[in-house]
DNA sequence: GAGGTGGTGAGTCGCTCGGCTCACCACTGG
DNA sequence: CCAGTGGTGAGCCGAGCGACTCACCACCTC
């Protein structure tokens, strides 16, 4: 992106502020914002506290910095469909399981949770790398659906947040709620798949179209 | 339920831990279990330090304690709609949305998901007093239909997670993560109906029964 | 009115926390 | 070779925490 004039220490004090963030994220994620202690972060990046001090100015700007870095990185490995809405809602619900899906995806949002009433701008965050990008990409295959006829959708916005839902109500919440839950990879396409269908059925231009039945 | 003995000193006893568990619930919502210092609890109920140790053997157990006590109200005030399935789904669906609407409600679920790792037990409770009741209801109606033949529906399990997801996608999530976030009562019933609408199109027995179009 | 139950308030203990300071060292770039 | 940047380790501080103790008191019941 910008230009790096690096090579100096520099590159050192980056090397440290990123191990400090790698423990940070494992401590935070794992006990919570309160029971980690900057004592232990320093002590798991093997890091001294006056380093951790020089690069983090409080607890809270380091914890701000690692939901930050985590969003970013986690924006890196599954870009979210935007533009490409020509797919269906197929590719998209598979995409969105999948987000939800991630282990540490769900740890996330248990202490994003946990810690907005002390983090509000976290909320904003969530909503704009978590929920939101799928959200308006179903949005928008909605609408344009819509409007060639092949569909028909008076609220768009409830239609968007019922697929979404049945997706996330059977893959997330347990998640969130069980320690060790997993999905194994073919019900979660089934889970999809069946919310595909019934949105189809739902909002089926006229008629029965191509959605009907589906023995499997 | 229990005789009680009641009248000695014991009553005071009964009334002290009342007091105590209302401060620590209004407490434990506000701040989360690690801010909330049981000094700050004596103090706002108006106990002694002394007294509260006397009811409750450590903070654990006061806050155990506080989430049964708030889920036995939370059941109290809205029975779930268990043996009764002839209402339909719009009956449970309205009032599941009831419940997520609940002010304190969400508080409590949001500390329940911080505390999760803490205290594994509470997942059970959520699911016990929070999902399952509904889920269960919405679940044995489906199959009565089903049996029934007036829907077909092949996934009972996954069928009513959908219905009971493109509620609390809708209702519950927004409400968790903005603070002062509130949907009318028109939008909520309105939801609901949509919801039960799409249960209809998607799951009619045959061809498309009395729920096809719905112009409003 | 005497006995006993239960509440009270103050105090103590050991521990951990976030935050900060400072003298010292390692290494790189000129 | 030497100046300077950045990391290090140890230590200190004030505060708050959960947990516990004990002498004292208020009140009801017999």
């Amino acid at each position: 992106m910008s230009r790096v004039v690096t090579t100096y220490h520099q590159r050192i004090a980056q090397e440290k502020r990123a191990l400090i963030l790698t423990a940070a994220t494992a401590l935070f994620l794992e006990l919570g914002y309160d029971r980690t202690s900057l004592a232990r972060i320093a002590e798991r990046s093997g890091v001294s506290r006056a380093t951790l001090f020089k690069q983090f100015p409080s607890k809270a700007a380091l914890f701000d910095a690692m939901v930050t870095e985590s969003w970013s990185t986690a924006d890196d490995e599954a870009p979210p469909p935007a533009g490409n809405i020509v797919d269906g809602l197929g590719i998209i619900g598979r995409r969105y399981a999948e987000l939800l899906g991630r282990a540490q995806m769900t740890d996330l949002f248990r202490i994003v949770i946990a810690e907005l009433p002390r983090f509000p701008e976290l909320a904003n965050a969530q909503f704009t790398h978590g929920k939101m990008p799928y959200f308006e990409s179903v949005r928008g295959y909605l609408l344009a659906e819509h409007e060639a006829g092949t569909v028909r959708v008076d609220d768009v916005d409830l239609a968007a947040t019922q697929f979404l839902g049945m997706i996330s109500n059977y893959l997330f919440w347990p998640t969130l709620l069980v320690p060790g839950w997993e999905v194994s990879a073919e019900r979660v396409a089934q889970v999809v798949d069946e919310a595909v269908r019934t949105m189809a059925a739902r909002y089926a231009a006229t008629g029965p179209g191509s959605s009907q039945a589906g023995s499997r």
